[in-house]
DNA sequence: AATAATGCTGAACAAGATGTATGGTATTGT
DNA sequence: ACAATACCATACATCTTGTTCAGCATTATT
């Protein structure tokens, strides 16, 4: 890729970013988006087709740094699934979603929840083999399959969205916990 | 209220609802509603500051509907309190709203999700009293009260949204009893 | 039945957002 | 050095929002 490509690329995410910090999703203008990346209109629509693509391939961003280590690439620092044990494996995952400040908060606020969450439930439908058996002393027999695993997708982002909105004054290993304890 | 209000800021909630099952929240403009209402511009911000008012609006309406047993006019048709068990009330929550057809799933799509599930926290607080003891048995000590209020409240809209998104083939007792079985 | 009050209409309006088009400039990869 | 291509700036048509206002219709009051 031209890295005149990434860098106005980044500038938009960058910017998309900084003000999803400071508003929210269905207030921020495309007019503000290129104001603060510093950029022409038409370069913008050149990038995104619309805000809500944008959107779109910043959640992908996203997902595919926090799960990267289920895709190749294998020798990497820490990866997430690199684990003794499956419990461990979540409270990974919100350490790494505590890393990442507000950004994450910011995505889960109505708008675009239901984008995250529709996310969330994919990465976790990929997982389903190794991990989910973790949950299964959990499932009564008479639950249908797909009904599980969107509890549990939709109790992680509860779970997510209470820690973040309370200050995050909990340990990742003690969020982790009140996932495990409630799903 | 004069007869005229009530008249257009019903066939203001009729055309919003009736647009809400073709098209999504953020993409219903007030030109369309005023049109399907066939009332002036003007009157519609009469009775609306905005189109968030709206539907804040129509879900206040909603839940005063649905929960309305548990204020005043006791001597109607059939409460929802009026049960001789606490597992039943959900049973007739999930009734009403499967007779709601789908106004409800218009309201849980991403947009408007956060304020619905806003809404049926702060009923389901009011409830804590009574109902929340039927959850306890399953509550962790560890776990904060805010956050199994949280909890409950989420796996309930996500329950709901499950259901309707599968076409509401489960009966409502049968649906209850997945909520039971979750939560 | 007459009157005052209040709500609705319809049209026009400014402000702002969206998405597209274009000719010119600068950067990139080869 | 050269061709390709990404960017810029501007302009533009179109749509949406929210407000204003004069005139008409309905309501409640007496």
């Amino acid at each position: 890729m031209d890295r005149r490509q990434r860098k106005t690329r980044n500038a938009i995410f960058d910017a998309f970013i900084g003000l999803l910090s400071k508003s929210t999703y269905d207030k921020i203008t495309v007019g503000q988006i290129i104001a603060a990346a510093d950029i022409g209109r038409a370069t913008f629509y050149a990038h995104f087709e619309t805000k809500e693509y944008l959107l779109k391939a910043l959640c992908q961003e996203l997902f595919d740094h926090i799960f990267e280590a289920d895709r190749g690439d294998h020798n990497a620092h820490t990866h997430i699934f690199d684990c003794d044990n499956t419990a461990t494996v979540f409270t990974h995952l919100f350490r790494h979603l505590q890393h990442n400040d507000n950004h994450i908060l910011d995505l889960l606020s109505c708008q675009s929840n239901g984008l995250f969450l529709e996310y969330f439930k994919k990465e976790l439908a990929r997982l389903a083999q190794s991990q989910l058996s973790v949950f299964s002393h959990r499932k009564a027999p008479e639950l249908p399959e797909d009904f599980w695993i969107d509890h549990i997708a939709a109790t992680f982002v509860q779970t997510l969205r209470w820690w973040i909105e309370n200050g995050t004054k909990e340990s990742p290993e003690e969020i982790a916990n009140y996932f495990f304890l409630s799903v």
